[in-house]
DNA sequence: TAAGGCAACGTTACGGGTAACTCAATATCA
DNA sequence: TGATATTGAGTTACCCGTAACGTTGCCTTA
């Protein structure tokens, strides 16, 4: 509220020296004499001058050091993580992270798109695959590094980072299959519609099948995934089927959700149940229990992404897909592997 | 990687009118026929031209959309939350979240502050209230709305959202003292030093006092809060202090790997020992237990936060300071109150 | 029919910094 | 000592969009 902004050229003139020699000193670019540096640093000292890095972005043909970065939602650890991830490696090397949320909406990631490519953006981190046709016409169109993040896909607009959900989904099926469950139940919510977790329930539906054991039921709920969704999808779920014996979750916090249920309910797991999740949180290797999941990197899907949009930005090479992997979690909520 | 930037004088030429003229059209300002708008529009579309905000903000006097947002982490849920908040307002008003994570380092802060505002951003949301010398006279000098969340400040260098930590601390203190119990311990970390943290111990301690019981010990970490520092925070403190009867953890996460530290140890929750967390995560709530804590509005102190640098940008009139407050959660996991 | 009004569009200048160029003064060498 | 580098610093043009003002041509109106 106080003081305007101090330009550069006050500062020259303050300090007796021209807007050019100015700005030489303050980018160290050579050309002036110790005297003339002391003088002009004085004045900025003084003055309390802040560079414009709005003016020097437009000024040069240099980019901005601003990385937009969408995640579908904040509630959801994992998405945290994967921010945290990007923002420290961003951070590292003098990069601003751009946040947006789509709440899984494609119109949202839309808007966004535009917005934040007004900015002249370093590059842009996406969660997702899934864009809407302008949406990938403007990414394509920008010229700057686009990373896609979450689910790994070997044909990305432009680069890539995650990893086969199918393959995570499947995984655990045969899995939970080989452990002798043979009547398996899915609770998940149908937020991302076409999105990371369907191909995991995909995955697990083939693996099921291939095994020849029966996907009973699948409960998409119209909710976020959550504690409570997952106690409260158990109960629908085995409310009207009985006779499952194993439940799949989109993720571990309705697992712990449904573990809850079933506890509560003098189930006993594994015995009575089978209770896997899905992104090995950190609250699931500290309960009494160890929750049977799947463990993703998801601190390094963000700063491989961060990684990759600073390679592209310095032209340093780097290859633009990458898959991280998952690891399968045994635990302690499914009975033992078979055999 | 493809086509280079349009701008906004190429789209005027290709139309056949001047830059003036296609300014004109696309920011809606009048003085143009409903045949130029069409050329024009015809010309966007063509040759997919986005417009350039770092140039808008450059030429007028408008202030950009950026709203530069520090936390300290994003591992703590509670600040994802505040984030969250945040976020969602602003983007509901067309405004962005430049992203900072100090991690708990003034230093950190400091760097960030400055190098935000080289930015021209509309307003800064920064967490706490404790910055360095040179921070608060970049911050006093900015001109811009700032907002201090988090701790709940009276006489704030702008403006400030949060909540009074020292009252959160002695209310709890004074709650436990009137269930009977009178061996205190504490279990938290030295990360943030002279933070919120910090004042809610010194709030606890006061009541303890006041309430003539004894703090045994206050175990101050050098890790970041989380499930596994609360539960060897927790083994480390009751191996030397075997008469405490009752722990405060620094928050919920620490709270519940305490939780499961004493079950695991057969001890008997309340009634063997209490524990109480702070902040009221959703994890909690669905547990076979219920956590004493101190529930705090995390995602409205974010929307005020946006709020308030939304109405000091549009010149609306909006009080500086607000107390959201918090609420005791009487929980399971200490004795009931007596009398 | 000339003066005046107005819609539609063009021109100019500007913001803050930087690249590229220019120029003057001093230093170096044959 | 004169010719040529080297160094320090100033000048100019430009980046992209917008405010303010200027210009053009057509339409009124007395």
């Amino acid at each position: 509220m106080k003081n305007t902004k101090i330009s550069l050229a006050e500062v020259a003139n303050a300090a007796g020296v021209s807007k050019m020699t100015a700005s030489r000193v303050l980018r160290d670019g050579g050309g002036f004499s110790e005297a003339t540096r002391k003088k002009v640093m004085a004045e900025v000292e003084r003055l309390g001058y802040l560079p414009n890095r709005l003016a020097t972005v437009f000024a040069g043909d240099k980019k901005s050091t601003f990385v937009g970065v969408s995640i579908p939602e904040l509630g959801n650890e994992v998405f945290a993580q994967v921010l945290e991830g990007i923002n420290r490696k961003l951070g590292a090397f003098g990069h601003q992270t751009v946040l947006g949320m789509t709440e899984h909406e494609q119109e949202h990631e839309e808007s966004w798109i535009e917005t934040v490519l007004s900015w002249q953006p370093a590059g842009l981190i996406i969660t997702g695959r899934s864009h809407s046709q302008r949406a990938i016409q403007m990414l394509t169109g920008a010229g700057i590094p686009i990373v896609e993040i979450w689910d790994f896909n070997s044909n990305p607009l432009d680069m890539c980072v995650g990893l086969n959900h199918f393959d995570s989904g499947y995984t655990m099926g045969r899995y939970l299959a080989g452990c002798g469950y043979g009547a398996f139940g899915y609770v998940g919510t149908s937020h991302d519609t076409a999105n990371a977790a369907s191909a995991r329930l995909s995955g697990f539906g083939k693996a099921v099948s291939d095994a020849s054991g029966t996907l009973k039921k699948q409960l998409l709920l119209k909710d976020v995934p959550s504690f409570y969704t997952g106690y409260y999808g158990t109960e629908q779920l085995l409310a009207s089927h009985r006779d499952i014996d194993v439940i799949f979750y989109q993720n571990d916090n309705m697992a712990v959700g449904g573990y809850e249920y079933c506890k509560r309910k003098g189930m006993s797991v594994p015995r009575d149940i089978g209770i896997a999740g899905w992104g090995d949180l950190p609250i699931t290797s500290i309960q009494s229990y160890r929750l049977t999941s799947i463990a993703v990197p998801h601190l390094k899907i963000g700063q491989h992404a961060a990684e990759m949009v600073l390679a592209q930005t310095n032209d340093q090479p780097i290859r633009p897909t990458h898959d991280v992997g998952f690891k399968l979690v045994p635990g302690t909520t499914v009975r033992s592997q078979a055999g």
